[in-house]
DNA sequence: CGTCCACAGGAATGACGGGCGG
DNA sequence: CCGCCCGTCATTCCTGTGGACG
């Protein structure tokens, strides 16, 4: 069964078709990178009524006047990213036609990482110039304001993925912004926060929340008709108009509808499938490629992930490996460190405290590779239950290839009180 | 019903490597 | 070069706590 896309081509493109088919030697995609998330597609299924309302938020802009705040959340993979870009690359072309004098700033906080880079990077959006390190927070944001009150616009600002920086650092940020409209004349600054965690409510002051929402706009996870549509959509871009099964869409769009309903997840395993599909050198993408994605996609974030690790984190995992036996991999806190002790009398490194250890749990905890519970026993105390999350023969392998664990990974617990 | 285990996890502080402007 | 500030990692000290045991 084929994908329902169908294509009526004209003789001259039929040729130009297979041709540029030989000359690429490749059956499936015209263009990749169309199936890649950053990539902004020319229209967005399934969110009119959220790009409706945030363009009537950011609407005022036009006539020169401040617009609300406004606050997005929803899951990853929802569109809000898409949503904010695509409505306010519109606003800015009307706003030069209406010559509203309109700044716009994307940051990604995430990414930023800290305050600091946060107001540089719109320092710099106004042409200010700030070095990377060296200042204090103050004397950045003081040069923003300057960088603002030199000029008269609507600045508006999308802080995307605040969530990240929130729970890092506190909602500081977003007051200091909030109220730098106080300290402006001509300028006046409109916010869009944009997070990933439904719950970041709970963490913020209230009246930071009261004003940051004037606006708020949920986006709903797609179901997997909505994800089949947004898929379909691009696979037109991207495939050749055969090369892709309607099995295979459908099951990238039901995978994708079982995880929250992620848009960005859909159309990596379509993007991968049709790797995969490649690869083998088949004429369509079909259902298994899908499955062979997925688990390639799996396999490679954890690899990556396992790689990257710092030595002591490492160190941490790999004690709770060598806790587990072959089926049963779990521990607590106390019996990790123990480990983890011997492991860097082992290695000849000194060990962090306990209450170092602990965070380093949570932070493999929120990397997936093991998954931490605080549990009661009672009498005998409060830890964390803690599995692992890693296949065994991929850590050893991993690991393996890192000279200053690789001894580590053949060792054998001493005392192993059973 | 209180105790008390084995930690959880917050707060304060410090060491360190780096860059700034003067 | 100095004095200052940055972000990161780590330590120290701390208060908090679910529930089995006595």
């Amino acid at each position: 069964m084929r994908a329902e896309v169908k294509w009526i081509l004209s003789n001259p493109e039929i040729i130009d078709e297979v041709f540029e088919k030989f000359v690429n030697n490749c059956d499936i995609f015209i263009n990749r990178e169309v199936l890649r998330h950053d990539y902004l597609p020319e229209r967005l299924p399934h969110r009119e009524k959220t790009i409706r309302r945030l363009a009537e938020t950011v609407a005022p802009v036009l006539k020169s006047a401040r617009c609300s705040n406004a606050f997005l959340y929803g899951k990853t993979g929802t569109g809000k990213t898409a949503v904010t870009k695509y409505v306010l690359n519109r606003l800015e072309i009307k706003a030069k036609q209406f010559e509203a004098s309109v700044r716009i700033c994307y940051v990604n906080c995430r990414l930023a990482g800290t305050k600091y880079r946060v107001f540089s990077k719109l320092c710099q959006s106004l042409g200010g110039h700030i070095p990377f390190t060296g200042l204090s927070v103050g004397e950045v944001f003081d040069r923003l304001r300057l960088c603002l009150e030199s000029v008269s616009i609507i600045f508006v600002v999308v802080l995307d993925e605040i969530d990240a920086l929130i729970k890092a650092r506190g909602d500081n940020i977003l007051y200091e912004l909030l109220r730098i409209n106080e300290m402006l004349t001509d300028s006046k600054v409109s916010l869009v926060g944009i997070s990933n965690d439904l719950r970041l409510k709970e963490f913020l002051d209230s009246r930071v929340l009261s004003s940051l929402s004037e606006e708020e706009i949920v986006f709903k996870p797609y179901d997997a008709e909505e994800l089949r549509n947004i898929l379909a959509d691009r696979a037109q871009l991207a495939f050749y108009d055969t090369a892709l099964t309607d099995g295979a869409l459908s099951l990238c769009a039901a995978l994708a509808a079982a995880e929250h309903g992620d848009a960005r997840r859909a159309l990596d395993l379509l993007r991968v499938a049709g790797e995969v599909a490649e690869r083998y050198g088949a004429e369509f993408i079909e259902e298994e490629h899908v499955r062979d994605a997925e688990r390639h996609i799996e396999h490679n974030r954890t690899v990556e992930a396992l790689r990257t690790l710092t030595l002591h984190l490492k160190l941490v995992l790999l004690s709770l490996f060598h806790l587990g036996q072959a089926d049963v991999q779990r521990g607590t806190t106390g019996e990790i460190y123990e480990v983890y002790n011997d492991l860097c009398g082992e290695l000849g490194t000194g060990p962090l405290t306990q209450r170092r250890v602990s965070t380093l749990i949570n932070e493999l905890d929120s990397l997936g590779l093991l998954n931490a519970k605080v549990i009661s026993r009672g009498r005998y105390g409060r830890t964390k239950r803690i599995r692992l999350e890693v296949a065994r023969p991929l850590l050893k392998k991993v690991f393996s290839e890192d000279s200053r664990v690789k001894d580590l990974v053949g060792y054998k617990l001493k005392g192993s009180s059973c």
